[in-house]
DNA sequence: TCGATAATAGTAATTATTACTGATAATCTA
DNA sequence: TAGATTATCAGTAATAATTACTATTATCGA
């Protein structure tokens, strides 16, 4: 994996960010910075990246994929309104779940995704605790 | 909502399945009826029918929508190989955890989304245990 | 410094989904 | 029941996110 301008635009951007932004909201931000750059390299190295373990392809729902530099075991919560996604600190007894649900189904299971939904600080005052 | 035969041919198929098909499995499905039918079709309908509370959009990632007819309170375990949901039953204990997460993050908490991550029998049964 | 080749910019293609349009058929009303 | 109303339909075009392609450029080891 070469160093390029470009991947490190990318990789900077996204490590400033705790947001975890789409490809597109991020190509926004590098084009400021190398406003030449394609949206097809924001993708290619968020890929690159994300194969190399550099950074982390969220497997959130949603139209878009999104990332995240942190590459830590934690979970998110995402507000159903504007779709900003949060952090939230690793959980404890997953064993235990996991070994329930691979009884039950037969599954070998590898993990689980766990989302949070809910309406962040900032769209709760938009609207008044709605 | 009005009722037709494409209507009826979408909801008793998706009705008859288990496996939580993607609109296009659907209509590959429906066609066999009713060979006229459109896509675009399909997507309405189940669009009109999840919308009116008859069936279940799932909350999924993945780079297609999948629903289900059953619109009780239940979790999902994906094969990561083939793609496959299956259901678990609900579990207990949400309250509390809810609790936690938005006193952590300010959120107003609605609810979360647990998607087990895991190799079904079949795909595992295909490659011996990996 | 040079050459192999990874990576790039720009564009085209793909995939899933939604929107549009004129025709059809389900339901309502007289 | 017939005729009017309009939800729904089939077919097609448009959109959005992502991936693939191609000729050019830039990185980096020898």
């Amino acid at each position: 994996m070469r160093k390029t301008k470009q991947r490190e635009a990318i990789l900077d951007e996204l490590t400033k960010l705790c947001t975890h932004p789409s490809a597109d909201e991020l190509y926004g931000r590098v084009k400021k910075r190398l406003p030449r750059i394609s949206l097809g390299t924001v993708y290619r190295n968020l890929e690159t990246l994300s194969r190399e373990g550099v950074i982390q392809r969220l497997d959130t729902a949603g139209s878009q994929k999104r990332f995240d530099a942190d590459t830590g075991d934690h979970r998110h919560i995402r507000c159903i309104r504007c779709g900003r996604i949060d952090d939230l600190a690793a959980g404890a007894d997953r064993a235990r779940c996991d070994a329930r649900v691979a009884k039950g189904t037969g599954y070998r299971v590898l993990g689980r995704r766990v989302e949070y939904l809910g309406v962040c600080p900032a769209c709760g005052r938009k609207t008044g605790r709605r």
